[in-house]
RNA sequence: GGCGCGGUAGCCAAGUGGUAAGGCCGGGCUCUGCAAAAGCCCUAUGCGCCGGUUCGAUUCCGGCCCGCGCCUCCA
């Protein structure tokens, strides 16, 4: 069953499929910049790019997937954080490039095949920049900057459908770019940044002196270099649509003349309490602040996928609740069922769901529609497919620290129910419950929750 | 000003020209020393407002109200 998914370019819903002859899938997923640990929202694309990257391996099989996740790790920002710290550039990044990486696998994502950072590209960058000056689409200054001339490529703005990029009335004035006056045109772009005295001893030697490159290179480039000239698929956050995205077609295809990406795919914003993140708000999560309330990183996935990826979803703590009874429910559910002898089918629904347009709420409503029907004709094998391709891990129970002196209560009141000393026993368990512990007994043992609030 | 998205039960959230999936919460029951857990069952005459098209609209069209995002480096 083919994949359908959205394009942004056509704006239409379109098959997935590779367009090479070997058969392999290859699929750019614009990755994070690393000066800082990421966000719930950073998380939402990430995860719903694993969702992704896991139906494609369902449908053409793991070994015909090349997943490409590119990590920025020289910008204004990492930059600015290196002299902020006073650490090597290498030292910040490597920190959080860590911290990306086990906060993506708590959450169950699936490492991209491939992970090329923007430091470890440099030369391919600035082949890529000659390149474009050689056929007329670039332009380096006499301060050593390299610019893209937006007006050499008269397809720019198909994508964001921005045509005019000139200040409207009421649109929010930004200061203008400081290097603005070095450009030819406003709308002209960086592919190379001249060395600054703020970069320190961040900077590369290039054929228009010392520098680094601009942002928007790295991707066009790393693509280039892992998937060839024209990819099957390309993501990422709204955001990005412009002007990374739009900037990168102009780039890939100024060079290679041929299209850049066959498919376009955007996810959306994720709002906490309505609003769009913020730290003024007070409503940025990372995972830690989540996981220091409790919640396991399945639910927070769970959540995420809750909302239909294209939909802005409005993130709350009672969605994280919800999310922790929905997998608890599944995982009873799972204990109930026969290893196998289910019908293949029965998940179909499911599958259809996710495999229209990533309609991940309509995949969850299909799935406990089979989980409220019960186990009849329904074995693990199937239903371990459903949680692979949600990433559900349903072995991630939220873990909390049992103090020693409830531990202890505990114990004596166990002891206390094994005599059969039931005025005891109720006694320690309201004990437990006054220090704001819940004891639930099982035949075999005993399972100790924090209260409910 | 431009581009785009959305308003469905207490909360979250799919969906369809023919009478509303699912999750959470809440309620009931079964089980159980107690308490939970688990399992079972129930829970929107209604889909922002006003018109129109239609045998029939939450679903199509028009208008209005409200909310949100983006418009040069933020997933």
């Amino acid at each position: 069953m083919a994949i359908r998914l959205t394009d942004s370019l056509s704006r239409k819903v379109r098959e997935l499929q590779p367009g090479s002859p070997d058969g392999k899938f290859r699929f750019y997923n614009c990755g994070p910049t690393v000066y800082g640990p990421a966000h719930i929202g950073n998380f939402r694309t990430f995860v719903v790019n694993d969702l992704i990257r896991r139906l494609l391996e369902l449908e053409f099989g793991a070994d015909n997937v090349i997943h490409v996740r590119n990590i920025t790790d020289v910008d204004d920002k990492t930059i600015r954080r290196s002299r902020e710290e006073n650490r090597s550039l290498s030292e910040v990044t490597g920190q959080w490039i860590d911290k990306f990486h086990r906060d993506c696998e708590a959450l169950n994502c699936l490492p991209p095949t491939i992970e090329p950072t923007a430091t470890s590209h440099i030369g391919d960058q600035i082949a890529m920049i000659a390149e474009l000056i050689r056929k007329g689409h670039a332009y380096a200054t006499p301060e050593g900057s390299v610019y893209f001339k937006v007006a050499s490529f008269p397809e720019y703005g198909r994508l964001s459908r921005l045509k005019e990029r000139e200040l409207k009335l009421g649109a929010t004035v930004k200061p203008q770019d400081r290097d603005a006056d070095e450009k030819e045109d406003g709308s002209d772009f960086a592919l190379w940044k001249a060395w600054k005295p703020e970069d320190g001893d961040i900077a590369w030697d290039s054929p228009w002196g010392r520098g680094r490159p601009g942002w928007h290179i790295e991707c066009s480039a790393m693509s280039r270099k892992h998937l060839g000239d024209t990819i099957d698929l390309h993501t990422g956050g709204v955001d990005l649509l412009f002007p990374h995205h739009e900037n990168e077609i102009a780039q890939s295809e100024c060079c290679t003349g041929k299209p850049f990406a066959r498919h376009w795919y955007h996810s959306e914003h994720l709002l906490v309490d309505g609003k769009k993140m913020s730290k003024s708000l007070g409503n940025l999560y990372t995972l830690d602040d989540l996981t220091a309330k409790g919640f396991s990183p399945a639910a927070i996935r769970y959540a995420l996928l809750a909302g239909h990826p294209r939909k802005q979803l409005n993130f709350t703590l009672d969605s994280l609740h919800a999310a922790e009874k929905a997998l608890a429910t599944l995982r009873h559910y799972r204990e109930r069922l026969p290893e196998t002898g289910g019908s293949p089918d029965t998940f179909a629904p499911v599958f259809e769901a996710l495999h229209d347009d990533l309609n991940t709420p309509a995949a969850l409503g299909a799935l406990f529609k089979v989980v409220n029907h019960g186990t009849e004709g329904v074995d693990r094998a199937g239903f371990d497919r459903v949680m692979f391709a949600l990433g559900l891990r349903l072995d991630d129970e939220p873990r909390v620290e049992i103090p020693p002196q409830i531990r202890e209560l505990a114990e004596k009141r166990w002891a206390a129910k094994q005599q059969k000393d039931w005025p005891t026993a109720d006694a320690l368990r309201a004990e437990i419950q006054a220090a704001g512990w819940q004891m639930l007994d099982r035949r075999d043992g005993y399972d100790l929750q924090p209260l409910k609030a």
